[in-house]
DNA sequence: AATGCGGGGAT
DNA sequence: ATCCCAGCATT
């Protein structure tokens, strides 16, 4: 299909159907449909709004954000996931209001530059709020561009992704890109779906080379797939009136920043560790153990609940805290630490009736 | 070029 | 249960 003719068919469809009142959509600056585009990086429209709406209000400019101690980010955040994206936005507020004086820039190479904003956050950014013309190419985009124009192969790899990128710059207008990229990230979410895609009432099926063909389950190619591995993780829950203990995680890896409770592979490196602290692990009741699944490994977490006579200092290892169940404090929880200290909250635990 | 990084929604 | 989602940084 020629590029013209695919653009104004996206176009047309736009002004009829494309979404127009998602909250980042309001009164657009850079910095709203930065830190939307952002939290949408692999994460869903609906999961993402309620987050939205509650960074807005705790941080409605740019440089509000850059003050703000990474905790409070990093508290706002929790259930995301993805944390590396809530240090890198703090950092790059702070990237902002150092070489830019607070104003959010407004050409690619500053945007680009900042933490975890890559080409096609970039695009959207510009394209988005400012109507500049720069191509974009997120997992809608990559969907409707892989099945109209038949390109196979995961588009983790470099080779299927350059050809995806070279298609979209093709097919982006000289105006109305900011319809225009909208229109694609819609068609790909509402219309080109992954599966049972809606082609009957989609505007390019005339020019769509897999739906001619009946081949759209074939686009975009799937990453081969691996067995993920199983861990074991035993969560020591150290509790002492209304205070658990929680230490936090390294800066950067997995969770990291969040506060956690002690984890160890075995119960006896959980043992280990309580003798090294003086502690004593009489009454240490196994709870009730669950599955947490990762993109990359499965963690079956035992929590070990002991109670404790005194908050004794464990602070050997970096940032810690005794959380208070009743007045909990603003900081990053990992989901699994935040269910279990809910659950300690709402049914304290009962030695007799635990697992 | 390949891998690590979460949590949740859809199926 | 599996797959995937408005990707990017690191190695």
């Amino acid at each position: 299909m020629q590029a013209l003719q695919f653009s104004r068919r996206v176009l047309d469809w736009y002004d009829k159907f494309g979404r127009k009142t998602l909250p980042w959509q309001q009164e657009k600056t850079p910095y709203k449909v930065w830190l939307s585009e952002v939290m949408l990086q692999q994460t869903q429209v609906a999961t993402v709004i309620p987050y939205f709406e509650r960074f807005m209000a705790r941080f409605p400019t740019v440089t509000a954000l850059a003050q703000a101690p990474l905790d409070d980010v990093l508290h706002l955040w929790t259930g995301l996931g993805y944390y590396a994206r809530a240090r890198n936005l703090h950092k790059a507020a702070q990237q902002v209001l150092e070489r830019h004086g607070g104003h959010f820039p407004e050409n690619f190479d500053d945007i680009n530059a900042l933490p975890g904003v890559g080409r096609s956050t970039a695009g959207a950014i510009l394209s988005l709020s400012l109507g500049k013309r720069y191509p974009i190419l997120d997992g809608n985009v990559k969907r409707v561009l892989a099945r109209c124009y038949a390109v196979s192969g995961w588009p983790g790899k470099k080779e299927v992704e350059n050809r995806l990128w070279q298609i979209s710059d093709e097919v982006t207008p000289a105006s109305g890109v900011e319809r225009f990229n909208q229109a694609m990230m819609d068609l790909g979410a509402m219309v080109c779906t992954r599966s049972r895609p809606k082609c009957d009432i989609c505007p390019l099926n005339s020019g769509c080379v897999a739906f001619a063909n009946g081949t759209q389950s074939s686009y975009p190619g799937k990453k081969p797939k691996q067995t993920i591995p199983e861990r074991t993780g035993y969560f020591l829950l150290m509790q002492h009136g209304d205070e658990v203990f929680l230490n936090q995680r390294p800066p950067s890896g997995l969770w990291g920043g969040l506060y956690c409770f002690p984890q160890f592979e075995d119960e006896a490196g959980l043992r280990a560790w309580l003798a090294r602290h003086g502690i004593a692990d009489g009454g240490l009741t196994q709870l009730t153990a669950f599955r947490h699944t990762f993109s990359h490994f499965h963690l079956d977490i035992v929590p070990m609940w002991l109670s404790v006579s005194s908050m004794a200092a464990c602070m050997d290892e970096g940032a810690a805290l005794w959380y208070n169940l009743a007045q909990p404090p603003g900081v990053g929880l990992a989901a699994p630490v935040e269910r279990l200290l809910q659950q300690l909250h709402r049914d304290p635990v009962d030695a007799a009736r635990a697992v």
